[in-house]
RNA sequence: CGGAGCGUAGCGCAGCCCGGUAGCGCACUACCUUGGGGUGGUAGGGGUCGCGGGUUCAAAUCCCGCCGCUCCGACCA
């Protein structure tokens, strides 16, 4: 080029290729020997041990290089299978202008759950259904520009009052979310229909074993929804369900086929007795008794900052989710026992229906629906009243399903026993309907010109929360098990006496012969380190197979394949390695 | 936000009750050794004892306040 004016002045002609050398001795990957104190799950512990996170803060965790790569390769699964339903993915604000929250009460309702920057009147995003509407609402504007699948997969920023969990539950953490845009119900179903099928192919893929369970829509608003979960002991939902049936869901709304109470012939007149010790259903039962199902249980809750008198049956839980529902309320909340007194003439333990300080609306379990011959408090310290008739003594509007469920009552399919079990969320869908699109204005034009609020659905997946259901599940004394989709590396090789020369040639050649097969390696090049201390690593950071390089069979021309998750080892020649990693890495992937 | 516990070297911990030289294991550095399941040895480096105040001749240790982390509970779109 000497002499010639250059076309490209002043731009690089030449470059860098850069290849990392995915080497230990290189790569940054600090693994612990002993279990951080401060980690109590096997995903968290392992998760540290292996070098995969480090915590900042509560609930706030930095990936390291290893832990990203899983992360990245979730996201890929994520993205392919959001893609193949037609969604396109957006990179949105984290940064939010609080008007924008503001527009559908949501500063209110994630209260103390968002972040507020102190210096100017924004918010940190826990979730973007507002800013997809606010699109929404600017530029789709015809039925014909519908349906429409956006997405994206970005940081969320939530103020957990208790992060736990490594990072199950953190303040800062990995989001996909996808919200549809139909015209119509029918459309909504079907793209409600789509994420179903697609988070069923993603957690596949992810290698996770789920189920999928009916889950209330809680603040989040709109009609059906449900949860895509995993069984753990560390989980925070209970979900009830039997296998046989396919009855699945979450305690918030599980049901089940107990019968109702039947209503005795003999109707006397409600008697007042005397109850001194009485403080409890066990009590009556105890002292009086009495047949726990025959107490109708009374509770005093605030919806929406207005009492309600509440009968249950026996020890029968209050859901409040239930209660929530069956009173359209936002919120709800157990009296307070100042407010009881106040309100009923007696303190928790004596409330009933007859003799009220004040007239109070009533709503009562469905499992004592018309039920008499029934013992509850006389709203007097010390007593209670017997043959209580509730159509008679009580004023109740309405009979509602407000029990928790338990294990073992008959599901309300096929009336077979529920078993109830504790499960963590890695996915959450709900048909929104209008609820955003309403509050935001985010309209449409229909077929006839009539305008319409566009009908919308919201679609969640927490990656972190597949990582580490990933390692609950797929984990041994020794380490983690890495199913090959989300394996940071498919293979490790693990030189034994790296300083012999036979060994260094034989690991280096087959590193590049991997490399060369595009299969992701790993390379236990390091010197000086036990064959023990390797091998350790090795189990601990759980690539799907591991081929080790020693002295033993190399004077034999082979090298050894071990595979993680069943422990099967393989002497195979040098030549045929890569092959049978191939192969053995495609049959773990079925 | 209620209850409990913990904060001492990168990690795991002892020392604190009973005030007086800051210690152990692992990791790290150098050398030797070993070489198929966290080798063995020798010699080293590394600490505002979470922060601030108080008591005392003297504080990791006793007292007060604050902060951080973990667990149980409340909460959890």
């Amino acid at each position: 080029m000497e002499g010639s004016a250059s076309p490209h002045r002043g731009e690089r002609t030449s470059y860098t290729v850069i290849r990392t050398p995915m080497r230990l001795t290189n790569y940054f990957i600090p693994t612990l020997k002993e279990i951080p104190t401060d980690a109590q799950m096997p995903s968290h512990q392992l998760m540290m041990r292996a070098g995969m996170i480090r915590p900042l803060s509560a609930g706030i965790y930095s990936l390291l290089p290893l832990g990203y790569r899983v992360w990245k390769k979730v996201m890929a699964v994520i993205r392919e299978e959001m893609d193949a339903i037609g969604g396109m993915e957006f990179h949105l604000p984290a940064l939010n202008p609080i008007e924008i929250w503001e527009e559908t009460g949501r500063v209110e309702a994630f209260g103390d759950t968002m972040f507020h920057l102190k210096n100017r009147d924004y918010v940190l995003a826990p979730t973007h259904e507002e800013i997809m509407t606010s699109i929404a609402r600017a530029s789709i504007k015809s039925y014909k520009d519908m349906p429409q699948i956006w997405y994206q997969i970005q940081t969320k920023f939530r103020n957990e009052p208790r992060p736990k969990s490594g990072v199950i539950r953190g303040r800062q953490f990995t989001m996909k979310d996808a919200y549809s845009l139909d015209a119509t119900r029918e459309g909504l179903d079907e793209s409600y229909r789509k994420h179903h099928e697609a988070y069923c192919r993603i957690y596949a893929r992810c290698g996770l074993t789920f189920f999928v369970v009916g889950a209330s829509s809680g603040a989040m608003g709109g009609s059906g929804s449900e949860e895509f979960m995993v069984e753990s002991d560390a989980g925070e939902d209970l979900c009830a369900f039997n296998l046989e049936s396919g009855y699945a869901a979450n305690i918030e709304v599980a049901s089940s086929k107990l019968p109702a109470l039947e209503r005795g012939a003999d109707n006397p007149a409600a008697e007042k007795f005397a109850t001194p010790t009485a403080k409890s259903i066990d009590d009556l039962v105890a002292q009086h008794g009495i047949a726990e199902e025959r107490c109708a249980k009374s509770l005093v809750y605030f919806a929406d900052e207005k009492p309600y008198l509440i009968f249950m049956c026996g020890n029968d839980q209050l859901n409040e989710a239930k209660l929530q529902g069956a009173l359209g309320a936002a919120n709800v909340r157990p009296a307070r026992d100042e407010e009881l007194a106040g309100l009923t003439g007696a303190d928790a333990g004596s409330i009933g229906p007859i003799n009220l300080k004040s007239s109070l609306p009533q709503i009562a379990d469905l499992r004592i629906a018309h039920a008499n011959g029934m013992v509850s408090g006389a709203n007097e310290n010390g007593f209670h009243y017997r043959n209580i008739d509730l159509d008679r003594d009580a004023n109740i509007g309405v009979y509602h399903d407000l029990r928790i469920v338990a294990e073992g009552e008959p599901d309300p399919l096929g009336g077979r026993p529920l078993s109830v079990k504790k499960a963590i969320e890695v996915g959450h869908i709900f048909k929104l309907g209008t609820k955003y699109s309403q509050a935001m204005k985010a309209n449409f034009l229909d077929e006839k010109g009539e305008e319409h609020p566009i009908i919308m659905g919201s679609y969640g997946i927490g990656v972190e929360r597949v990582v580490a259901c990933h390692i609950e599940q797929r984990h041994d004394a020794d380490g983690i098990v890495w199913h090959p989709s989300i394996a940071p590396f498919h293979v490790q090789i693990t030189s034994l006496k790296i300083e012999s020369d036979i060994v260094r040639d034989a690991a280096e050649a087959l590193y590049a012969a991997l490399e060369a097969a595009k299969v992701e390696t790993l390379f236990d090049d390091r010197a000086g380190v036990s064959p023990g201390f390797k091998f350790k690593d090795a189990d601990l950071l759980g690539m799907p197979l591991n081929v080790i390089v020693g002295e033993k069979h190399l004077k034999d021309g082979n090298v050894e394949i071990k595979v993680r998750s069943t422990g099967e080892r393989r002497i195979v020649p040098q030549a045929e390695a890569v092959q049978v990693c191939l192969a053995l890495l495609d049959s773990l992937r079925s």
